[in-house]
DNA sequence: CTACACGATTAGAGCGCTCCAACAAATAGA
DNA sequence: TCTATTTGTTGGAGCGCTCTAATCGTGTAG
């Protein structure tokens, strides 16, 4: 089990153990000849180097590090996705731990990923209070998926939240919709933003603005639908939700309470997870490019890590809408 | 940028950078007041261990590489998060990257991961040779998971799909379902004993056996169900679909068509991904311990790690029928 | 008062590699 | 011919840590 070293390749071929390194590092300045030889000697003795040796010897890292708050959920997933393709065509590793959605469990992850004295750190979706952040990025570069921030060290990566759900408040506006309520995300990430785009939106409009509390998963949107049927009152016409979760969860709720969507009440989701691509439930929604933030995250991760840039970089990227079949005109009023 | 060394913790403290390394390895052998003083030294500089030159040192590795043949897939991602668990619980860290469903690919992916020397390696649904697998279990343990192998030096996790199969078939028929039909996964993986098992539980209970060729997708089983539809003749009662997405995009299909489900057509899924748990879809599944496939797979590559067992494992995992709505009497026949 | 054991501490070698300065050999310039 | 350069190669120090064996005090028994 134990693996040949540098120093039994150099003595298979006959030269010294720097010049095995040089080979390795595909030094150009190597003759053929040695060259051949030591990579001859590899080969026979299935040597590869060992990064970790490597590492601390070069004093530098190809380790990303990247916490993820939760990689159950698909969102995450797919960026984790994007990051890595982009890391690996740089020879860059990706090693990965997640938090948990638990500041305390997230300190520890961070800790443990920088115990690698990795290149930099990605943290998608992180909870951590920011002087924790800001720890961190003394040790590494640091680029922040999912989460704002102000520290000038530290770069960002987020869907304009904000446009988003104007985006999608304007769609039902054009629609004929007036009253249009808000599911919001309550403390999850990026709710702050999504809920401010529906409020300015609507004030724009010159329309009263509703929004009621709500949560990242389809039970919660459920609820909410039922609130507004319990707290009586007209019902609004459109539905902007939190993400795609909570509006398929409104939507059956909607059903169940006789309610035809879009019929009579329009609903749109956000994120365009693969959920509202279904046919079955063929969602209007708001899309994130996720891959795209991934590989976003990725390079201004690499940027830093090369010294090619300090200063911090601020990626807003446009979400857009994707419109399917749960959005339509308003039902006439009833008279 | 450069983080103090245990050399740096020890002058501090006025002692030797061994008594520093006993410290942080939590020893017994050290006297409460120099380790009081050692730590309040590392705490005052920032200290914290540098994992890979403990490794280098210590001829050990907390490492433990993961390949995930595509972490697009929301099945993987689940499993990683219940390695992940584990792994964390014990003291693991993950190094993660993925293969892209391309044997080239992967055989890049598992050199790079086996650099770091990690101290165990996760393949998940890995479609690289045997050959390949055999190589790298050489040089550390290896679990393979959604994959089967002869290899006495590999353990495996799998669900047992024939059994899943079996169940789907069996809630069928207990219902009175008659003409029952598959949709098969096609080429992916796991699609072949969840074949085997329905033709072996329609043998079992004297009833013909139709299988359509599809694929793990939604699009795959819309047209699946439009071909049963154009090929005429008797329409099945019920249908065992590929998987969850499969499924609903059968039911969309069947929707369209007029059909209801499940009054006319009962509908079986394989997965119980969390789309199969929403209240809109609610889908009669066969459930995969997911996360007890990831936490097995950590678990069999710790007991080798720590070399508390010697001959392969095979974990074949028994899936669970989890009945919600798609699933009901056959209609009564037409006369 | 010496011998001995025992717990606490430390010096030093070494993990597998990179990097630097030094060097030998071949080539060029004067 | 002799001194510069260039090109290819090498020894050795050192990255931050662990581990073994040796050392240093103490307390205790003889």
């Amino acid at each position: 089990m134990t693996r040949p070293t540098m120093e039994d390749v150099a003595r298979r071929a006959g030269v010294s153990r720097a010049l095995v390194s040089l080979v390795m590092r595909g030094s150009p300045k190597v003759s053929e000849q040695r060259r051949a030889a030591v990579l001859r000697a590899a080969e026979d003795l299935g040597y590869s180097p060992h990064a970790m040796a490597r590492s601390l010897a070069s004093r530098t890292s190809t380790v990303l590090g990247v916490m993820v708050s939760d990689l159950h959920n698909a969102f995450f997933a797919e960026i984790v996705d994007g990051l890595d393709a982009v890391a690996r065509a740089e020879g860059f590793e990706l090693i990965i731990n997640t938090g948990g959605r638990s500041a305390a469990r997230e300190r520890r992850a961070l800790d443990s990923l920088l115990s690698f004295r990795p290149a930099g750190l990605a943290l998608l979706g992180p909870v951590v209070p920011s002087a924790a952040i800001a720890g961190a990025a003394n040790q590494a570069p640091v680029v922040l998926v999912a989460r704002s921030s102000r520290l000038s060290t530290v770069d960002t990566v987020n869907d304009d939240g904000e446009m988003g759900s104007g985006l999608a408040v304007d769609h039902l506006i054009s629609l004929g919709h007036k009253r249009i309520t808000h599911f919001d995300g309550g403390e999850g990430s990026q709710s702050a933003p999504r809920r401010k785009g529906y409020l300015l939106a609507m004030q724009r409009h010159g329309l009263p603005a509703d929004v009621v509390r709500s949560e990242y998963t389809d039970t919660a949107g459920a609820k909410a639908v039922r609130h507004l049927i319990d707290r009586g009152g007209e019902l609004p016409t459109a539905l902007v939700t939190a993400n795609d979760f909570n509006a398929v969860g409104a939507i059956s709720a909607l059903e169940e309470a006789g309610l035809r969507v879009p019929a009579d009440v329009s609903v749109v989701g956000y994120d365009n997870t693969s959920l509202a691509a279904l046919r079955h439930v063929s969602l209007t929604t708001i899309d994130q490019p996720r891959n795209e933030i991934g590989r976003l995250a990725a390079e201004a991760l690499l940027q830093r890590v090369r010294a090619q840039r300090a200063e911090p970089k601020r990626h807003l990227l446009n979400p857009s809408l994707v419109i399917r079949s749960t959005t339509a005109k308003p039902p006439p009023p009833p008279n």
